[in-house]
DNA sequence: CTAAGTAAGTTGTATATTACAACTAAGAAG
DNA sequence: CTTCTTAGTTGTAATATACAACTTACTTAG
């Protein structure tokens, strides 16, 4: 798609010397990709940053910022494929529920020039991943949202685009199943509300809850329970990788 | 956001030597925007192609394709403000609803080697639109949407790209005000119901549809009336210039 | 062995919205 | 003034939520 050199149409005067096989010779913004990543810790949604390198010549040098970096041309097959290789470099994670939360692209966000980044969200079960403190001594680690972003200051506009992803995690839960996606494996329906409760950060109904979770035929029972100190609960798996959307939101008056 | 050359931490060799005012002397992909306008025209959803230029030094000359075109990055402050530039020089509108799809990226969608386009969607009121037909004898033209895309076989990636704002726009005209944006400013209930009929491809309840709509608080009477050939109906303004979420998709079983 | 405690899971009632259908209202046209 | 057409309202059944109380099944203390 895309690409389109219409010509002179519209154009900058000397920006359209493209042929079939080579762009037109314009200042090319420089693209990245971005990865949030979320995941359950402690009982609260948190976010995995890492924290830029201390160079002198680093953009934001030892700030904490999101996972991510350029585009590597030789290697990334897609924007996507991009997003699951940095999550994979820091978490060892291959197969995360992932989507896509939007662009964004202009000359101030990166000291070093026009530049556009492309920000992932991912859901992963955070009791299963090994931190990846990188060879190069680079610091991973979790961090707590609060309200929509987390304490510290992140670099370029990370803080921008760790809103957006908290929104849209957010703004989903209310009728998809994508909490499930933070959870290990099996869980009980107790456990799914309780992550459902702890995005929303609001108390559920559990019978609304119950019946919904089991009609909208996204589970299945494991023929497991768990037990503990009390009445023994039915562990569930999810039954498809992809998210469901419930035709209406948890509250009935938004 | 992602201008991240994290050292040398999982990067390429060789591929690291960014100061803080340079980016890294990688190859970069190349950027576009890619814009769907839709619109109603003759009672169906159409949205708004433009004829690619026909030097045999063009990718797909001739064929017909989304508008959009490389980022300019003397002129575009961000991506939507590129999306709406081409929008306003192929329609003239100015305020349309926009929002972005998504982006897709990779070596084999343009021709001309790895490239990002940021694909936007627009609902514009098809008929304040004066057709820009290019003064260097560009075409541009309405295509009825068919199923989820056009009949016309599209240049790049441009048939996927189209069906996901198809994809997008109908998934979220199930609960969301956004269809009100392909109406003229004043219009009746009767209307705005039609524009859902239309993009839904299947009809609503009447009772449902009014109470939904009142009770939503996105419109509100201009006290005129729509006179015809029968009783005369009450004429709706919106209230916002931004879409309101409903709290349930109109099919109660998804 | 039994009683208490706790969390899992069910049941019941009021309320709100949709689905379906029939009805009334207001103007134009003959 | 009757007919026609579309605007807008009303009524009933079905379904899911909101709120609350209840039963069930297990562990643990005595």
């Amino acid at each position: 798609m895309s690409a389109s050199s219409h010509g002179a149409s519209g154009a900058k005067p000397g920006a359209q010397t493209s042929g079939s096989t080579t762009p037109p010779n314009i200042a090319r913004p420089f693209s990245t990709v971005d990865v949030v990543i979320f995941g359950v810790v402690d009982g609260a949604l948190n976010v995995l940053l890492v924290q830029r390198p201390k160079g002198a010549d680093e953009p934001f040098p030892g700030r904490w910022a999101l996972p991510g970096g350029f585009i590597d041309v030789a290697a990334d097959a897609s924007l996507e494929a991009c997003a699951l290789r940095k999550l994979r470099e820091k978490t060892g994670v291959r197969s995360p529920y992932l989507e896509q939360v939007g662009s964004w692209g202009g000359p101030a966000r990166d000291p070093r020039g026009w530049s556009v980044t492309h920000v992932y969200f991912a859901l992963i079960d955070a009791r299963t991943v090994k931190l990846a403190i990188g060879g190069n001594a680079e610091a991973v680690a979790w961090r707590p949202i609060v309200e929509e972003g987390v304490s510290e200051r992140l670099a370029f506009d990370h803080a921008a685009l760790l809103t957006a992803a908290v929104r849209r995690l957010r703004g989903k839960v209310e009728y998809t199943s994508l909490p499930a996606f933070l959870l290990p494996a099996a869980f009980t329906l107790r456990e799914l509300q309780s992550i459902y409760e702890l995005v929303l950060d609001r108390a559920l109904d559990k019978s609304a809850f119950r019946t919904r979770m089991l009609s909208a035929d996204f589970i299945e029972s494991t023929g497991e329970q768990r037990t503990g100190a009390n009445r023994p609960a039915e562990l569930y798996r999810l039954k498809e990788r992809e998210a469901v959307y419930f035709a209406r939101t948890f509250r009935s008056t938004l």
